[in-house]
DNA sequence: CTGAAAGCGCTAACAC
DNA sequence: GTGTTAGCGCTTTCAG
């Protein structure tokens, strides 16, 4: 076996030559298009097999398709994204077209570096997954490439949208600890400075559900909201600020789970126990969430239906690119798990 | 602004014409290619820049190269990747070079999928991560493109492999739960029956090393394995068979830390503290082995570096595709926390 | 050093 | 329904 050689691969024209046909007929039996008979479709798959011929996706991309989506995913650790591209290669897997991931979009340089590359690729698709560039970019990908963009609030006439209801979700938490005769509910939120992203971005919507909750409930005077980041550390620092209040929350709600489990470190530093002394909530369901060891309350975002709302939506922008856009909103559920429970009497 | 508007791109041929020059020369600067004069070069691309011009990847493989190095990911979940992909983007990011993920590679058939799709989209290099594939598959692709496998063990004379030694990471375990006075060590591995498997996956290295590493320090006749697989269930199940045991191990060396997540959560149910009863130890050092209520003892695979060595083979063999064959041997280091301690009197 | 011309593998447009 | 032809945007000869 050698090495990578460059051996010629089998090409069109050898599939026509086989079968006795002209390199057009064999282009329509691969894309499945109008004028070619039965038969000649019977003679020209034959020939395919028989060599297996698989057609080069650059050169048909240079006239035709690439039958390539490109997924943006801002950060492959986050261990909610798995679920949304499951759900997008689920329903792409019985097609012709083929998804390619862009690693490591953290930030808006990385994010446009990836989608130029897709669009250089002249992949036929792209879907972005909460991306955190300015909208004018997500609006100038969409004008040369049809695009979804999943978890981002707002919505733009040039691309489709899928996203989670964030306001409905903390609301379920809330409800939640309410139930359970909470009162000082606290909630520890992504800080957000850009206004357009404090409109857009899911952390900022998720923090709104939670004072809209408290106030339906009458407990608007409980509000109490700590700024950090959606990271363990965040979590850690902001627990730490609430450990430092005169009077302690009996629950608090994380807006990540991810926040949840620095919030868990802190609170077990501090002697405290969960949920005995004080109750906790994440976001997300994250796999680490329903490790035995933290069982942590959380709240589904159903990605699977995300991505499969994403995959459509996508599919048909490619079909139709005049079609106006579509946004799709989906609803979270509550998961209920062993660290919230009644407060403390 | 128009939905996906299918405006022309600016292409080579208009650079040559405003720059006025060929479009050879055009060609030449892109690649920095022999044959070009500074002032032409400068002249290039001064009219690159204000066009705003950006080669079409597709048609470039169609003479050339893609510049795109695809990554197949066998589960985008492990958490162990994401490091290697750091590795492998950091060491790419300052070339011209693309990298493209494949998903949700699990099984055999998804492999041949997505390597079939990265061949067909002429890639200049894949990176395999610990692909279950038969070798003649591995061998068959490394012959048409270069390849680096990543995580398999044994050689071969068309593809390099960068892996981590996981003989020595058992023996970190063991040596560790020794060294705190633990006799009584098991180990829960992952059921592996092709052979050719057994000789090349990382999983039955680590339970090799472990009856090693038993038998130097004279444990033989501890040596205890229970054969399940690297889920959280497998731990389940492997820790209940192993409470049924007459006599409880002191410690469990679990070959993944999904496995010790499922451990983890077996003690509780019966009962045993951790690291009072029984110590616990993992291995792969992933995200949730650090979480603060977890805290497991485990192994690091310095995946930043197996992926910086990934990358760099794959350039050397891009470059030159008949140099010999190349594997490279990283050693793991020991992470102690809090699962672990010394056995009970 | 420079550019004209051929061609990579495929599809679209147009004949027949 | 079928085949012929002309590109798509680039790189690679190969003359000059």
């Amino acid at each position: 076996m050698e090495p990578s050689a460059p051996s010629r691969r089998v090409t069109i024209v050898d599939v026509a030559r086989h079968a006795q046909v002209s390199t057009t007929a064999v282009s329509k039996v691969l894309r499945n298009a109008y004028g070619a008979s039965p038969e000649m479709r019977a003679k020209v798959r034959r020939a395919i097999d028989e060599l297996g011929y698989r057609p080069h996706a650059g050169a048909r991309g240079l006239r035709g398709q690439t039958y390539t989506i490109g997924v943006m995913l801002p950060d492959i650790r986050n261990p909610f994204f798995p679920e949304i591209l499951d759900g997008i290669t689920g329903s792409l897997e019985d097609t012709e077209y083929q998804v390619l991931l862009g690693p490591g979009c953290n930030g808006e340089k990385a994010e446009a570096r990836v989608t130029e590359a897709m669009i250089d690729r002249r992949m036929d698709g792209i879907i972005m997954i909460a991306p955190v560039s300015p909208r004018a970019h997500l609006e100038q990908v969409a004008s040369s490439v049809p695009t979804v963009v999943v978890g981002r609030h707002g919505s733009s006439p040039v691309y489709d949208t899928v996203v989670d209801d964030d306001v409905e979700g903390a609301s379920l938490i809330v409800d939640h600890l309410a139930g359970l005769g909470h009162r000082r509910i606290a909630h520890i939120e992504h800080r957000e400075t850009d206004p357009t992203r404090r409109a857009e971005m899911p952390n900022a919507r998720r923090a709104d559900g939670y004072r809209q909750a408290m106030r339906a409930l009458g407990l608007a005077e409980s509000i109490d909201v700590v700024s950090t980041s959606y990271t363990q550390e965040g979590g850690y620092k902001g627990a730490k600020e609430l450990l430092a209040r005169p009077r302690l929350p009996t629950a608090v709600f994380a807006g990540a789970d991810i926040v949840a489990m620095g919030v868990l470190e802190a609170l077990a530093e501090a002697g405290l126990s969960v949920p005995g002394d004080i109750s906790v909530a994440g976001y997300d369901n994250t796999t680490f969430a329903a490790l035995g060891p933290i069982s942590l309350t959380s709240v589904d975002q159903a990605g699977h239906e995300i991505g499969r709302n994403a995959a459509r939506l996508l599919l048909e922008r490619i079909a139709d690119r005049r079609r106006p856009s579509v946004q799709v909103r989906l609803s979270p559920t509550l998961v209920p798990r062993r660290t919230t429970a009644r407060p403390p009497e």
